[in-house]
DNA sequence: ATGCCATCCACCGGATGA
């Protein structure tokens, strides 16, 4: 059986908990990356989550931000919480653990939550941009281990505009700029290989769609939650997807889960 | 140009999001 990998934006853990608890039920993945806990460290729902058989790590923060790894069975071991380069920067944003299982094969998993960077132009863009950049000096310091590593997680950058149901409705968002997906860009020059875009080359795959203006009945949506996989990791990508039907069901989040499947 | 909706916290409106 190949491993499942999600990247899953819950926009809230307290209030999407029986969406994560039945996605964790039905789908049965391996490894999930939650973004958006929106929850202290000390509100996670640990026991939860245990029971539903799942180990987790997380940096929470209260009302914003917030990512967590879980992983089957299997407790990830913390290697990195946070990016280098600006210490006054107090967002959990990005996690990175170890994964192993019991055969003593080693997956590094990272959860990722990018700035979305509006309104633009402004403080929030610049911190968007910098945020990449710190990111883009971990991601190269990963890829000089050459280990399998995936970074997924809700990168707020739209990087093609086949990746968008409207180009002009979001020309001038911070998601599409060219400043973003330069950012995404360079990332992908390092060596990463974005699954999605491998699986699906001509883009019209989304992964988000706005609760505002009947987005989801429209279809209006667009991809910005992304598995970068490093070269060991992609030499064993099977498959990826997006879960799209349970962004359908009651209390939803905004962020359908999206995957990989790895030998 | 704005609201459209949903989350959080904290008190029923404001900040944030994408």
């Amino acid at each position: 059986m190949p491993l499942k990998v999600v990247t899953y934006n819950v926009n809230g853990i307290k209030a999407r908990l029986p969406r994560v608890l039945e996605y964790l039920a039905e789908a049965q993945p391996d490894i999930v990356c939650l973004q958006e806990l929106k929850a202290s460290d000390e509100t996670f729902p640990i026991a939860e989550i245990e029971a539903a058989g799942y180990g987790a790590t997380w940096h929470g923060q209260k009302s914003w931000n917030g990512v967590a790894v879980l992983a089957r069975g299997i407790q990830p071991a913390e290697r990195q919480r946070g990016l280098s380069g600006e210490p006054e920067d107090e967002h959990s944003r990005y996690l990175e653990c170890a994964i192993t299982d019991p055969g003593g094969d080693e997956l590094i998993v990272a959860s990722l939550y990018l700035p979305n960077g509006n309104p633009r132009p402004g403080p929030k863009f610049d911190y968007k941009l910098r945020w990449i950049e710190r990111l883009a000096a971990r991601a190269r310091a990963l890829l000089a281990e050459e280990v399998p590593a995936v970074l997924a997680g809700d990168y707020n950058v739209i990087a093609n505009d086949d990746d968008s149901y409207s180009t002009r409705a979001m020309a001038e968002d911070a998601l599409m700029q060219p400043e973003s997906r330069a950012g995404y860009r360079s990332l992908l020059a390092q060596g990463w290989t974005d699954a999605l875009r491998t699986r699906y080359p001509g883009g019209g795959v989304w992964t988000f769609w706005d609760y505002q203006a009947g987005a989801w009945q429209r279809d209006a949506g667009f991809r910005i939650d992304h598995l970068l996989l490093s070269p060991m990791a992609a030499d064993r990508l099977v498959d990826a997807g997006v879960d799209k039907a349970y962004r359908g069901r009651e209390k939803a989040s905004d962020h359908a889960p999206t995957w990989v499947a790895l030998r």
